[in-house]
RNA sequence: GGCCCGUUCGUCUAUCGGCUAGGACGCAUGGUUUUCAUCCAUGUAAGAGGGGUUCGAUUCCCCUACGGGCUACCA
Protein backbone atom coordinates (compact mmCIF):
# COMPACT_ATOMS: atom_id res chain seq x y z
CA UNK A 1 0.00 0.00 0.00
CA UNK A 2 2.62 2.73 -1.48
CA UNK A 3 -0.10 5.10 -2.19
CA UNK A 4 -1.69 8.04 0.27
CA UNK A 5 -4.99 6.13 1.69
CA UNK A 6 -7.84 8.15 1.12
CA UNK A 7 -11.10 6.74 1.52
CA UNK A 8 -14.82 8.35 1.88
CA UNK A 9 -17.99 7.11 3.05
CA UNK A 10 -20.74 8.59 0.57
CA UNK A 11 -24.24 8.50 1.73
CA UNK A 12 -27.46 9.97 0.48
CA UNK A 13 -29.75 11.88 3.31
CA UNK A 14 -32.62 10.66 2.94
CA UNK A 15 -33.30 9.65 6.14
CA UNK A 16 -31.24 8.31 9.38
CA UNK A 17 -28.41 6.66 8.76
CA UNK A 18 -28.81 2.51 8.88
CA UNK A 19 -26.83 0.42 11.01
CA UNK A 20 -25.76 -0.91 7.81
CA UNK A 21 -24.79 2.17 6.76
CA UNK A 22 -22.64 2.65 10.21
CA UNK A 23 -20.70 -0.89 9.58
CA UNK A 24 -20.10 0.59 6.28
CA UNK A 25 -18.48 3.78 7.80
CA UNK A 26 -16.51 1.75 10.10
CA UNK A 27 -14.92 -0.10 7.86
CA UNK A 28 -13.72 2.89 5.73
CA UNK A 29 -12.33 4.78 8.98
CA UNK A 30 -10.66 1.26 10.16
CA UNK A 31 -8.85 0.64 7.09
CA UNK A 32 -8.08 4.52 6.76
CA UNK A 33 -6.66 4.87 10.20
CA UNK A 34 -4.53 1.45 9.92
CA UNK A 35 -3.04 2.94 6.73
CA UNK A 36 -2.42 6.98 8.56
CA UNK A 37 -4.98 7.59 5.87
CA UNK A 38 -7.75 10.03 5.43
CA UNK A 39 -11.73 9.49 6.17
CA UNK A 40 -13.52 11.28 4.32
CA UNK A 41 -17.48 12.31 4.49
CA UNK A 42 -18.90 13.00 1.30
CA UNK A 43 -23.15 13.89 0.95
CA UNK A 44 -24.52 12.41 -1.80
CA UNK A 45 -27.94 14.38 -2.24
CA UNK A 46 -28.01 14.38 -6.09
CA UNK A 47 -31.57 13.15 -5.77
CA UNK A 48 -34.00 16.27 -4.86
CA UNK A 49 -36.52 14.23 -4.71
CA UNK A 50 -35.43 11.90 -2.38
CA UNK A 51 -33.48 14.58 0.32
CA UNK A 52 -35.05 14.30 3.63
CA UNK A 53 -34.34 17.34 6.27
CA UNK A 54 -32.22 16.76 9.06
CA UNK A 55 -30.75 13.47 7.34
CA UNK A 56 -27.31 14.87 6.55
CA UNK A 57 -26.95 16.47 10.22
CA UNK A 58 -28.30 13.17 11.45
CA UNK A 59 -25.50 11.58 9.41
CA UNK A 60 -22.68 13.94 11.20
CA UNK A 61 -24.12 13.37 14.43
CA UNK A 62 -24.05 9.34 14.40
CA UNK A 63 -20.63 9.15 13.29
CA UNK A 64 -19.45 11.59 16.01
CA UNK A 65 -21.75 9.33 18.37
CA UNK A 66 -19.84 6.03 16.93
CA UNK A 67 -16.34 7.65 17.65
CA UNK A 68 -15.48 7.49 13.64
CA UNK A 69 -15.59 11.40 13.65
CA UNK A 70 -14.61 12.56 9.60
CA UNK A 71 -11.35 14.20 8.40
CA UNK A 72 -12.66 15.69 5.45
CA UNK A 73 -16.10 16.99 5.18
CA UNK A 74 -19.15 19.42 5.08
CA UNK A 75 -18.89 22.40 6.32
CA UNK A 76 -21.84 21.62 8.97
CA UNK A 77 -24.00 23.71 10.79
CA UNK A 78 -23.02 21.88 13.65
CA UNK A 79 -20.02 20.87 15.88
CA UNK A 80 -18.04 19.51 13.20
CA UNK A 81 -17.55 22.95 11.67
CA UNK A 82 -15.53 22.67 7.90
CA UNK A 83 -13.88 19.61 7.60
CA UNK A 84 -12.19 21.12 4.36
CA UNK A 85 -9.45 19.40 3.12
CA UNK A 86 -9.12 20.88 -0.35
CA UNK A 87 -10.86 18.84 -1.83
CA UNK A 88 -14.04 20.16 -1.20
CA UNK A 89 -17.04 21.15 -1.17
CA UNK A 90 -18.61 17.58 0.36
CA UNK A 91 -21.95 17.83 -0.98
CA UNK A 92 -22.74 16.79 -4.23
CA UNK A 93 -25.32 19.59 -4.83
CA UNK A 94 -22.67 21.87 -4.02
CA UNK A 95 -20.44 20.31 -6.63
CA UNK A 96 -23.21 20.73 -9.13
CA UNK A 97 -21.60 22.79 -11.84
CA UNK A 98 -18.33 20.08 -12.52
CA UNK A 99 -20.45 17.33 -13.59
CA UNK A 100 -21.93 18.68 -16.79
CA UNK A 101 -18.44 19.23 -18.73
CA UNK A 102 -17.43 15.69 -17.55
CA UNK A 103 -20.54 14.60 -19.07
CA UNK A 104 -19.78 16.38 -22.68
CA UNK A 105 -16.41 15.15 -22.54
CA UNK A 106 -17.80 11.55 -22.44
CA UNK A 107 -19.71 12.54 -25.54
CA UNK A 108 -17.04 14.26 -27.13
CA UNK A 109 -14.77 10.97 -26.85
CA UNK A 110 -17.33 9.09 -28.22
CA UNK A 111 -18.16 7.57 -25.19
CA UNK A 112 -21.61 9.03 -23.93
CA UNK A 113 -24.52 10.60 -26.34
CA UNK A 114 -28.02 12.22 -25.53
CA UNK A 115 -31.21 10.51 -25.25
CA UNK A 116 -34.38 12.10 -25.73
CA UNK A 117 -36.60 9.08 -24.85
CA UNK A 118 -39.27 9.96 -22.26
CA UNK A 119 -39.63 7.57 -18.72
CA UNK A 120 -43.16 6.84 -20.02
CA UNK A 121 -42.04 5.73 -23.56
CA UNK A 122 -39.00 3.66 -21.82
CA UNK A 123 -41.63 1.84 -19.46
CA UNK A 124 -43.99 0.85 -22.38
CA UNK A 125 -40.91 -0.64 -24.26
CA UNK A 126 -40.04 -2.25 -20.82
CA UNK A 127 -43.68 -3.62 -20.28
CA UNK A 128 -43.67 -4.84 -23.98
CA UNK A 129 -40.85 -6.93 -23.75
CA UNK A 130 -41.41 -8.61 -20.19
CA UNK A 131 -45.03 -9.33 -22.10
CA UNK A 132 -43.05 -10.78 -24.33
CA UNK A 133 -40.83 -13.04 -21.76
CA UNK A 134 -37.78 -10.87 -22.97
CA UNK A 135 -35.51 -8.12 -21.60
CA UNK A 136 -35.62 -4.78 -22.41
CA UNK A 137 -31.73 -3.59 -22.18
CA UNK A 138 -31.51 -0.10 -23.73
CA UNK A 139 -27.76 -0.38 -25.38
CA UNK A 140 -26.41 -1.49 -28.77
CA UNK A 141 -29.24 -4.18 -29.29
CA UNK A 142 -31.63 -1.29 -29.73
CA UNK A 143 -30.31 1.95 -29.17
CA UNK A 144 -30.32 2.99 -32.75
CA UNK A 145 -34.28 2.27 -33.12
CA UNK A 146 -34.66 4.91 -29.61
CA UNK A 147 -34.89 8.69 -29.71
CA UNK A 148 -31.36 9.49 -29.22
CA UNK A 149 -28.30 11.38 -30.60
CA UNK A 150 -26.99 8.65 -32.30
CA UNK A 151 -30.32 7.57 -34.24
CA UNK A 152 -31.21 11.27 -34.85
CA UNK A 153 -29.73 13.14 -37.53
CA UNK A 154 -27.19 15.85 -36.09
CA UNK A 155 -29.45 18.51 -37.01
CA UNK A 156 -32.45 17.14 -35.04
CA UNK A 157 -30.14 16.68 -32.04
CA UNK A 158 -29.07 20.11 -32.49
CA UNK A 159 -32.47 21.29 -33.27
CA UNK A 160 -33.62 19.18 -30.24
CA UNK A 161 -31.18 20.34 -27.98
CA UNK A 162 -31.60 24.39 -28.80
CA UNK A 163 -35.28 23.90 -28.31
CA UNK A 164 -34.73 22.96 -24.48
CA UNK A 165 -36.05 19.53 -25.13
CA UNK A 166 -35.60 17.51 -22.15
CA UNK A 167 -32.95 14.49 -22.76
CA UNK A 168 -30.14 13.11 -20.52
CA UNK A 169 -26.53 11.83 -20.93
CA UNK A 170 -26.01 7.92 -21.27
CA UNK A 171 -23.09 6.00 -21.54
CA UNK A 172 -22.52 3.97 -24.68
CA UNK A 173 -21.67 0.75 -23.19
CA UNK A 174 -19.49 -1.34 -25.80
CA UNK A 175 -20.63 -4.57 -27.64
CA UNK A 176 -19.09 -7.83 -27.22
CA UNK A 177 -16.35 -7.26 -24.44
CA UNK A 178 -15.49 -9.13 -21.42
CA UNK A 179 -14.54 -6.89 -18.82
CA UNK A 180 -12.23 -7.91 -16.05
CA UNK A 181 -13.11 -6.50 -12.51
CA UNK A 182 -10.99 -6.46 -9.52
CA UNK A 183 -12.70 -6.66 -6.16
CA UNK A 184 -10.17 -6.72 -2.77
CA UNK A 185 -12.58 -9.20 -1.11
CA UNK A 186 -14.41 -11.43 -4.33
CA UNK A 187 -11.09 -11.62 -6.40
CA UNK A 188 -11.39 -11.02 -10.24
CA UNK A 189 -14.82 -10.61 -11.95
CA UNK A 190 -15.84 -11.34 -15.48
CA UNK A 191 -18.49 -9.35 -17.00
CA UNK A 192 -20.11 -9.34 -20.73
CA UNK A 193 -20.46 -6.31 -21.92
CA UNK A 194 -23.58 -7.57 -23.27
CA UNK A 195 -26.08 -7.47 -20.71
CA UNK A 196 -24.34 -3.99 -19.32
CA UNK A 197 -27.10 -1.38 -20.49
CA UNK A 198 -26.49 2.54 -21.09
CA UNK A 199 -26.84 4.14 -17.93
CA UNK A 200 -27.75 6.99 -17.36
CA UNK A 201 -25.09 9.43 -16.20
CA UNK A 202 -26.87 13.02 -16.28
CA UNK A 203 -30.28 13.05 -15.41
CA UNK A 204 -32.88 16.28 -17.35
CA UNK A 205 -32.90 18.11 -14.20
CA UNK A 206 -29.59 19.17 -14.71
CA UNK A 207 -27.93 16.88 -12.01
CA UNK A 208 -25.50 13.87 -12.59
CA UNK A 209 -26.58 10.63 -11.64
CA UNK A 210 -24.51 8.74 -8.88
CA UNK A 211 -22.64 6.78 -10.98
CA UNK A 212 -21.49 10.16 -12.84
CA UNK A 213 -20.77 12.46 -9.59
CA UNK A 214 -19.50 9.27 -7.82
CA UNK A 215 -16.36 8.51 -10.55
CA UNK A 216 -15.70 12.35 -10.41
CA UNK A 217 -15.92 13.03 -7.25
CA UNK A 218 -13.86 9.90 -6.17
CA UNK A 219 -11.35 10.83 -9.27
CA UNK A 220 -11.20 14.53 -7.78
CA UNK A 221 -11.07 13.80 -4.10
CA UNK A 222 -8.31 11.37 -5.17
CA UNK A 223 -9.48 8.27 -3.29
CA UNK A 224 -7.52 5.52 -2.80
CA UNK A 225 -10.02 2.68 -2.13
CA UNK A 226 -13.74 2.12 -2.54
CA UNK A 227 -15.44 0.44 0.26
CA UNK A 228 -18.66 0.18 0.08
CA UNK A 229 -21.82 -2.39 0.47
CA UNK A 230 -22.24 -5.54 -2.26
CA UNK A 231 -25.48 -3.72 -3.44
CA UNK A 232 -22.94 -1.51 -5.64
CA UNK A 233 -21.18 -4.43 -7.19
CA UNK A 234 -23.53 -4.79 -10.35
CA UNK A 235 -22.45 -0.98 -10.86
CA UNK A 236 -18.96 -1.78 -10.53
CA UNK A 237 -18.60 -2.62 -14.58
CA UNK A 238 -19.74 0.79 -15.32
CA UNK A 239 -17.54 2.67 -13.09
CA UNK A 240 -14.73 0.71 -14.30
CA UNK A 241 -15.42 1.63 -17.57
CA UNK A 242 -15.82 5.39 -16.68
CA UNK A 243 -12.84 5.27 -15.29
CA UNK A 244 -11.43 4.14 -18.27
CA UNK A 245 -13.34 6.17 -20.50
CA UNK A 246 -11.71 9.15 -18.21
CA UNK A 247 -8.63 8.16 -18.96
CA UNK A 248 -8.22 8.02 -14.96
CA UNK A 249 -6.48 5.38 -12.89
CA UNK A 250 -9.22 3.62 -11.09
CA UNK A 251 -9.01 3.20 -7.26
CA UNK A 252 -9.58 0.31 -5.20
CA UNK A 253 -12.72 -1.84 -4.85
CA UNK A 254 -13.77 -3.69 -1.91
CA UNK A 255 -17.64 -4.46 -1.53
CA UNK A 256 -18.79 -5.16 1.77
CA UNK A 257 -21.31 -8.32 2.42
CA UNK A 258 -24.70 -7.19 3.77
CA UNK A 259 -26.37 -7.65 6.99
CA UNK A 260 -29.45 -9.47 7.16
CA UNK A 261 -32.22 -9.82 8.93
CA UNK A 262 -32.01 -11.51 12.26
CA UNK A 263 -34.64 -14.15 10.97
CA UNK A 264 -36.27 -14.86 7.66
CA UNK A 265 -35.40 -13.57 4.42
CA UNK A 266 -33.76 -10.64 2.87
CA UNK A 267 -31.19 -8.05 4.29
CA UNK A 268 -31.93 -6.10 7.30
CA UNK A 269 -34.40 -3.11 7.38
CA UNK A 270 -36.16 -0.38 9.14
CA UNK A 271 -39.35 -2.88 10.22
CA UNK A 272 -36.64 -5.74 11.50
CA UNK A 273 -36.45 -3.15 14.58
CA UNK A 274 -39.85 -2.15 15.08
CA UNK A 275 -40.82 -5.93 14.68
CA UNK A 276 -38.33 -7.62 16.79
CA UNK A 277 -37.39 -4.86 19.54
CA UNK A 278 -34.13 -4.17 18.44
CA UNK A 279 -33.28 -0.52 16.92
CA UNK A 280 -31.69 -0.55 13.92
CA UNK A 281 -30.12 3.11 14.01
CA UNK A 282 -27.50 4.78 15.84
CA UNK A 283 -29.59 7.88 17.07
CA UNK A 284 -33.28 8.22 17.88
CA UNK A 285 -34.80 9.25 14.78
CA UNK A 286 -37.91 11.48 14.47
CA UNK A 287 -39.04 11.66 10.97
CA UNK A 288 -40.06 15.00 10.04
CA UNK A 289 -42.77 14.26 7.59
CA UNK A 290 -44.20 11.83 9.34
CA UNK A 291 -43.23 12.53 13.07
CA UNK A 292 -42.87 8.73 13.44
CA UNK A 293 -40.28 7.88 15.96
CA UNK A 294 -37.50 5.17 15.59
CA UNK A 295 -35.02 4.22 17.94
CA UNK A 296 -31.62 4.68 18.41
CA UNK A 297 -29.17 2.39 19.83
CA UNK A 298 -27.96 5.20 22.18
CA UNK A 299 -31.32 5.92 23.69
CA UNK A 300 -31.39 2.28 24.30
CA UNK A 301 -29.19 2.54 26.35
CA UNK A 302 -26.08 0.97 24.34
CA UNK A 303 -22.90 1.56 24.76
CA UNK A 304 -21.33 3.10 21.07
CA UNK A 305 -17.81 0.96 22.26
CA UNK A 306 -20.08 -2.06 22.08
CA UNK A 307 -22.25 -0.94 18.88
CA UNK A 308 -18.71 -0.55 17.35
CA UNK A 309 -17.36 -3.84 18.53
CA UNK A 310 -20.46 -5.79 16.87
CA UNK A 311 -20.83 -4.28 13.68
CA UNK A 312 -16.84 -4.75 13.29
CA UNK A 313 -17.35 -8.62 14.13
CA UNK A 314 -20.35 -8.76 11.42
CA UNK A 315 -18.75 -9.40 8.34
CA UNK A 316 -14.96 -9.16 9.65
CA UNK A 317 -12.56 -11.05 12.49
CA UNK A 318 -8.84 -10.88 13.45
CA UNK A 319 -8.74 -14.30 12.78
CA UNK A 320 -7.82 -14.82 16.56
CA UNK A 321 -10.00 -15.15 19.60
CA UNK A 322 -10.19 -12.09 21.36
CA UNK A 323 -13.77 -10.82 20.73
CA UNK A 324 -13.64 -7.56 22.56
CA UNK A 325 -11.80 -4.79 20.98
CA UNK A 326 -11.47 -0.93 21.75
CA UNK A 327 -11.53 1.18 18.52
CA UNK A 328 -8.03 1.60 18.54
CA UNK A 329 -7.50 -1.95 18.80
CA UNK A 330 -9.92 -2.51 15.77
CA UNK A 331 -7.76 -0.45 13.96
CA UNK A 332 -4.38 -2.03 14.63
CA UNK A 333 -6.28 -5.11 13.75
CA UNK A 334 -8.01 -4.52 11.23
CA UNK A 335 -7.15 -5.77 7.43
CA UNK A 336 -9.89 -5.99 4.16
CA UNK A 337 -8.28 -9.22 3.31
CA UNK A 338 -10.22 -10.53 6.33
CA UNK A 339 -13.28 -9.49 5.58
CA UNK A 340 -15.98 -11.71 5.10
CA UNK A 341 -17.93 -12.46 1.54
CA UNK A 342 -21.16 -13.44 2.67
CA UNK A 343 -24.10 -11.45 4.42
CA UNK A 344 -24.11 -11.98 8.01
CA UNK A 345 -27.52 -12.19 9.61
CA UNK A 346 -28.32 -9.39 12.50
CA UNK A 347 -27.83 -10.85 16.32
CA UNK A 348 -29.30 -8.85 18.64
CA UNK A 349 -28.48 -11.55 21.34
CA UNK A 350 -24.78 -11.06 21.02
CA UNK A 351 -24.65 -7.08 21.06
CA UNK A 352 -26.27 -7.10 24.12
CA UNK A 353 -23.71 -9.32 25.17
CA UNK A 354 -21.41 -6.94 24.27
CA UNK A 355 -23.48 -4.27 25.93
CA UNK A 356 -22.96 -6.40 29.05
CA UNK A 357 -19.50 -6.11 28.63
CA UNK A 358 -18.80 -2.73 27.63
CA UNK A 359 -21.16 -1.99 30.91
CA UNK A 360 -18.69 -3.52 33.29
CA UNK A 361 -15.99 -1.39 31.56
CA UNK A 362 -18.02 2.19 32.78
CA UNK A 363 -17.16 3.81 36.01
CA UNK A 364 -19.44 3.27 38.62
CA UNK A 365 -19.72 6.98 38.88
CA UNK A 366 -20.51 7.73 35.31
CA UNK A 367 -23.46 5.09 34.61
CA UNK A 368 -24.59 5.84 38.26
CA UNK A 369 -24.57 10.01 36.60
CA UNK A 370 -27.05 8.62 33.54
CA UNK A 371 -28.82 6.50 36.01
CA UNK A 372 -29.62 9.73 37.96
CA UNK A 373 -30.70 11.60 34.81
CA UNK A 374 -33.02 9.17 33.97
CA UNK A 375 -35.20 8.45 37.36
CA UNK A 376 -36.97 10.91 38.36
CA UNK A 377 -37.10 9.05 41.54
CA UNK A 378 -33.39 9.84 41.91
CA UNK A 379 -33.45 13.62 41.90
CA UNK A 380 -31.68 14.90 44.75
CA UNK A 381 -30.46 11.82 46.06
CA UNK A 382 -26.67 11.61 46.65
CA UNK A 383 -24.22 11.08 43.80
CA UNK A 384 -21.71 8.95 45.60
CA UNK A 385 -25.21 6.73 47.18
CA UNK A 386 -26.00 6.17 43.65
CA UNK A 387 -22.29 5.64 42.70
CA UNK A 388 -21.62 2.90 45.28
CA UNK A 389 -25.34 1.12 44.58
CA UNK A 390 -24.69 0.74 40.66
CA UNK A 391 -21.15 -0.68 41.91
CA UNK A 392 -23.21 -3.46 43.81
CA UNK A 393 -25.23 -4.16 40.92
CA UNK A 394 -23.75 -3.54 37.45
CA UNK A 395 -22.29 -7.19 36.86
CA UNK A 396 -26.02 -8.27 36.68
CA UNK A 397 -26.98 -5.88 34.15
CA UNK A 398 -27.25 -4.76 30.59
CA UNK A 399 -28.45 -1.65 30.14
CA UNK A 400 -28.03 1.77 32.74
CA UNK A 401 -32.50 1.27 32.22
CA UNK A 402 -31.84 -2.34 34.19
CA UNK A 403 -30.79 -0.52 37.27
CA UNK A 404 -33.85 1.00 38.49
CA UNK A 405 -35.42 -3.14 38.95
CA UNK A 406 -32.27 -4.08 40.49
CA UNK A 407 -31.76 -1.27 43.06
CA UNK A 408 -35.28 0.39 44.09
CA UNK A 409 -35.36 -0.86 47.44
CA UNK A 410 -32.09 1.27 48.08
CA UNK A 411 -33.93 4.54 47.29
CA UNK A 412 -37.73 3.20 48.35
CA UNK A 413 -38.69 0.27 50.91
CA UNK A 414 -40.51 -2.28 49.90
CA UNK A 415 -44.59 -1.54 50.08
CA UNK A 416 -45.04 -5.43 49.51
CA UNK A 417 -43.30 -8.91 49.09
CA UNK A 418 -43.30 -11.66 47.08
CA UNK A 419 -46.14 -13.52 47.79
CA UNK A 420 -44.34 -17.07 47.09
CA UNK A 421 -41.43 -16.06 48.96
CA UNK A 422 -43.57 -14.20 51.69
CA UNK A 423 -45.75 -18.30 52.09
CA UNK A 424 -41.86 -19.87 52.32
CA UNK A 425 -39.97 -17.21 54.84
CA UNK A 426 -42.56 -15.72 56.97
CA UNK A 427 -43.94 -18.17 59.52
CA UNK A 428 -44.79 -18.19 63.03
CA UNK A 429 -41.80 -18.99 64.74
CA UNK A 430 -39.91 -15.64 62.33
CA UNK A 431 -41.60 -13.19 64.04
CA UNK A 432 -39.34 -13.85 67.83
CA UNK A 433 -36.56 -14.48 65.64
CA UNK A 434 -36.61 -11.07 63.94
CA UNK A 435 -37.51 -9.23 67.15
CA UNK A 436 -34.12 -10.84 68.72
CA UNK A 437 -32.30 -9.96 64.94
CA UNK A 438 -33.54 -6.44 65.45
CA UNK A 439 -31.24 -6.21 69.19
CA UNK A 440 -28.25 -7.80 67.26
CA UNK A 441 -28.31 -5.34 64.49
CA UNK A 442 -28.91 -2.47 66.59
CA UNK A 443 -26.24 -3.67 69.13
CA UNK A 444 -23.56 -2.96 66.22
CA UNK A 445 -21.44 0.09 66.80
CA UNK A 446 -19.38 -0.16 64.06
CA UNK A 447 -21.87 -0.08 61.86
CA UNK A 448 -20.01 -2.03 58.67
CA UNK A 449 -20.56 -4.73 56.53
CA UNK A 450 -17.40 -6.74 58.32
CA UNK A 451 -18.83 -6.13 61.75
CA UNK A 452 -22.27 -6.53 60.97
CA UNK A 453 -22.19 -9.89 59.39
CA UNK A 454 -19.53 -11.28 62.09
CA UNK A 455 -22.81 -10.09 64.73
CA UNK A 456 -25.49 -11.49 62.41
CA UNK A 457 -23.63 -15.15 61.93
CA UNK A 458 -22.47 -15.33 65.47
CA UNK A 459 -25.33 -14.72 67.12
CA UNK A 460 -27.38 -17.43 64.72
CA UNK A 461 -24.55 -19.87 65.68
CA UNK A 462 -24.59 -19.69 69.01
CA UNK A 463 -28.77 -20.16 69.34
CA UNK A 464 -28.58 -22.57 66.57
CA UNK A 465 -31.54 -20.67 64.87
CA UNK A 466 -30.57 -21.86 61.33
CA UNK A 467 -29.15 -19.41 58.51
CA UNK A 468 -32.61 -20.26 56.14
CA UNK A 469 -34.83 -18.95 59.21
CA UNK A 470 -33.22 -15.75 59.54
CA UNK A 471 -31.34 -14.56 56.02
CA UNK A 472 -35.09 -15.42 54.08
CA UNK A 473 -37.13 -13.22 56.55
CA UNK A 474 -33.95 -10.86 56.26
CA UNK A 475 -33.78 -10.35 52.73
CA UNK A 476 -37.56 -10.05 51.82
CA UNK A 477 -37.94 -7.39 54.86
CA UNK A 478 -35.18 -5.72 53.46
CA UNK A 479 -35.45 -5.93 49.19
CA UNK A 480 -39.57 -7.39 49.17
CA UNK A 481 -38.29 -10.38 47.35
CA UNK A 482 -35.47 -13.17 47.29
CA UNK A 483 -32.81 -11.07 45.18
CA UNK A 484 -29.68 -8.97 45.26
CA UNK A 485 -26.34 -8.54 46.20
CA UNK A 486 -25.47 -9.85 49.73
CA UNK A 487 -27.63 -8.88 52.52
CA UNK A 488 -24.92 -7.20 54.25
CA UNK A 489 -23.81 -4.74 51.93
CA UNK A 490 -27.71 -3.67 51.46
CA UNK A 491 -28.20 -3.17 55.22
CA UNK A 492 -24.71 -1.28 55.14
CA UNK A 493 -26.07 1.01 52.20
CA UNK A 494 -29.01 1.37 53.81
CA UNK A 495 -27.84 2.15 57.27
CA UNK A 496 -28.59 1.19 60.79
CA UNK A 497 -31.82 2.93 61.39
CA UNK A 498 -33.59 2.25 58.14
CA UNK A 499 -32.43 -1.58 58.01
CA UNK A 500 -34.39 -1.80 61.57
CA UNK A 501 -37.46 0.04 60.44
CA UNK A 502 -37.36 -2.40 57.59
CA UNK A 503 -37.08 -5.13 59.76
CA UNK A 504 -39.76 -3.85 62.04
CA UNK A 505 -42.04 -3.02 59.66
CA UNK A 506 -42.58 -7.04 59.06
CA UNK A 507 -42.49 -7.85 62.46
CA UNK A 508 -45.82 -5.84 62.72
CA UNK A 509 -47.45 -7.92 60.38
CA UNK A 510 -46.76 -10.85 61.41
C1' G B 1 -37.12 -13.50 -16.16
C1' G B 2 -31.76 -11.71 -16.94
C1' C B 3 -26.97 -10.68 -14.67
C1' C B 4 -23.68 -10.82 -10.50
C1' C B 5 -22.18 -12.45 -5.56
C1' G B 6 -22.42 -16.06 -1.91
C1' U B 7 -23.15 -21.19 0.97
C1' U B 8 -18.87 -24.46 8.01
C1' C B 9 -23.03 -25.68 14.53
C1' G B 10 -29.84 -22.14 15.25
C1' U B 11 -26.58 -17.27 14.82
C1' C B 12 -21.46 -14.66 14.18
C1' U B 13 -17.21 -17.14 12.72
C1' A B 14 -11.73 -20.04 12.68
C1' U B 15 -9.57 -23.40 9.18
C1' C B 16 -5.62 -20.63 3.53
C1' G B 17 -5.02 -29.83 1.09
C1' G B 18 -3.71 -33.67 6.49
C1' C B 19 -9.64 -32.81 11.47
C1' U B 20 -10.59 -35.84 17.22
C1' A B 21 -13.56 -29.39 12.37
C1' G B 22 -11.71 -24.54 17.11
C1' G B 23 -13.97 -20.04 19.55
C1' A B 24 -18.17 -16.75 20.73
C1' C B 25 -23.69 -15.82 21.26
C1' G B 26 -27.97 -18.73 22.43
C1' C B 27 -29.70 -23.05 24.83
C1' A B 28 -29.06 -27.15 28.63
C1' U B 29 -26.73 -29.13 33.02
C1' G B 30 -23.58 -28.63 37.25
C1' G B 31 -20.60 -25.58 40.74
C1' U B 32 -20.12 -20.79 43.42
C1' U B 33 -23.58 -17.31 45.60
C1' U B 34 -27.51 -19.92 52.30
C1' U B 35 -31.38 -15.42 47.48
C1' C B 36 -31.57 -13.85 42.31
C1' A B 37 -28.23 -12.47 38.78
C1' U B 38 -23.16 -12.50 37.60
C1' C B 39 -19.12 -15.72 37.31
C1' C B 40 -16.87 -20.56 36.43
C1' A B 41 -17.12 -25.58 34.40
C1' U B 42 -19.30 -29.02 31.19
C1' G B 43 -22.52 -30.25 27.41
C1' U B 44 -25.45 -29.29 22.78
C1' A B 45 -24.78 -28.55 17.57
C1' A B 46 -21.90 -27.65 11.43
C1' G B 47 -18.45 -27.40 6.16
C1' A B 48 -26.07 -27.72 1.08
C1' G B 49 -26.21 -32.02 -2.60
C1' G B 50 -23.76 -34.47 -6.71
C1' G B 51 -19.59 -35.08 -9.73
C1' G B 52 -14.41 -34.47 -10.56
C1' U B 53 -8.70 -33.23 -9.32
C1' U B 54 -5.59 -35.57 -5.45
C1' C B 55 -2.35 -40.53 -1.64
C1' G B 56 -5.84 -37.31 0.92
C1' A B 57 -10.73 -32.69 0.27
C1' U B 58 -14.54 -28.17 4.45
C1' U B 59 -10.41 -26.22 1.74
C1' C B 60 -9.20 -26.48 -5.66
C1' C B 61 -12.66 -27.11 -10.34
C1' C B 62 -17.66 -28.11 -12.55
C1' C B 63 -22.99 -28.87 -12.11
C1' U B 64 -27.42 -28.57 -9.23
C1' A B 65 -30.02 -26.61 -5.15
C1' C B 66 -30.66 -22.79 -1.89
C1' G B 67 -29.71 -17.74 -0.10
C1' G B 68 -28.59 -12.65 -1.25
C1' G B 69 -27.98 -8.31 -4.35
C1' C B 70 -28.85 -5.59 -8.82
C1' U B 71 -31.99 -4.99 -12.95
C1' A B 72 -35.01 3.63 -12.39
C1' C B 73 -33.69 10.25 -15.33
C1' C B 74 -32.71 6.29 -6.44
C1' A B 75 -28.47 6.14 -4.15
Amino acid sequence: MSKTVRVRFAPSPTGPLHIGGVRTALFNYLFAKKHKGTFILRIEDTDQNRYVEGAEDYIVNALNWCGIPFDEGPSATLSTEGKDGGFGPYRQSERKHLYKQYAEQLIASGNAYYAFDTSENLDAHRKDHEANGKTFIYNWHNRLKLSNSLSLSAEDVKTKLENGDNYVIRFKSPQDEVLHLKDSIRGDIKIDTNVLDDKVLFKSDGMPTYHLANIVDDHLMEISHVIRGEEWLPSLALHYQLYSAFGWEAPEFAHLPLILKPTGKGKLSKRDGDKLGFPVFPLEWKDPKTGELSKGYKQEGYFEGAVINFLAFLGWNPGTEQELFSLEALVNAFELERVNKAGARFDPDKIKWFNHHYMQMQSNDSLAKTFQENRSELKGIDANYISMVVGLVKERATFVSDFWDLTHYFFTAPTQYDEKASKKAFKDETKPVLEELVTIVDSVKDFEVEPLKTSVKEWITAKEIGFGKVMQPLRLALVGALQGPDVFDIMFMLGKEESIKRIKKVIEKL
